[in-house]
DNA sequence: ATGAAATTGCAATTCATTTTCACTTTATTA
DNA sequence: TAATAAAGTGAAAATGAATTGCAATTTCAT
């Protein structure tokens, strides 16, 4: 996993040299930081995290940063249904699809060959050529089932 | 077909006496309309559609009118990956998904049973209770694919 | 060291959507 | 039917996430 963490990063330098960008100590910190933390970032959530180790990183540069890292693939935009666009780091962890929980909003990853297959398959019954897709189960989670429901 | 709009506006109505809100020959207009055009509609989208037939009728209508069929379960949002919303009824075609063009913005409706028993499958795994699903398959469409590309 | 070009933070802007509010319409009651 | 309470309406203001303009700062090839 540092293998993955390690070529996302390059594949941002490789980014940065293509487009004849230039290096920052601020942004490398939170292009660094969320590729580590494998986690699905809100801006603010990422904001936050990353002042908390290194003040002096405005929003914009977090949002910037962001825009940068999709572009070049190594960020992925979802929605889940909220108001707010949620980035997870991608380069590593390859292509899944997402278990959302309504209660407590974890985010469950999983893949499905079976599925992506028949996806495929509805696909060529309309003859649509795909180049992305996107699968969301929502819902309750274990840890939230547990619980004596109340109301 | 005109059962199931029918059925439609029977929800509505029944919702309204819920809800104990009154009538209004506007509103009643912005319903019927949605219900009866079949389609995926940005609150623009409707807005214009009914201004052309009726006009002086709002887009804080039509916005209230989208907010009460959806709570009332008439209507379906969805997101497309664009910065809008988009709403359609849902009460007259059932749970299905979509293939959404990127070229020329079509969108296509299918129901795949096998798919959705695999999801439940998935769920499963994860003692994970689904409520609702969202699967979206982005690409080129059928027509989209005919003229020679060019670039 | 110089200068062109990129980066940054802040404020201002955009855009979709929601809310506020004065006014109108509806429906219930006397 | 008149009075009244509550809901509906349009226009404008507010909101909230995301983007952009801009002056100041930093990077980097020369
Ligand atoms: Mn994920
Ligand atoms: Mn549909
Ligand atoms: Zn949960
Ligand atoms: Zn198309």
């Amino acid at each position: 996993m540092n293998r993955k963490n390690d070529r996302a990063i390059d594949a941002f330098i490789r980014h940065k040299a293509e487009r004849g960008l230039k290096s920052s100590g601020k942004r490398a910190f939170v292009v660094d930081f969320f590729i580590r933390a494998n986690r699905h970032f809100t801006v603010e959530d990422l904001y936050n995290a990353v002042k908390a180790r290194r003040p002096g990183i405005s929003y914009s540069t977090v949002y910037r940063a962001l825009r940068l890292l999709t572009e070049c693939g190594i960020a992925a935009e979802s929605m889940f249904g909220e108001s707010v666009t949620r980035y997870e780091p991608i380069e590593r962890s390859g292509h899944h699809d997402h278990l959302i929980c309504r209660k407590c909003g974890r985010i469950i990853e999983f893949e499905n060959l079976e599925i992506e297959k028949l996806q495929q398959r509805v696909a060529r019954k309309y003859r649509f050529t795909v180049t992305a897709h996107r699968l969301e189960l929502y819902g309750v989670c274990r840890e939230c089932q547990r619980p004596a429901r109340r109301r």
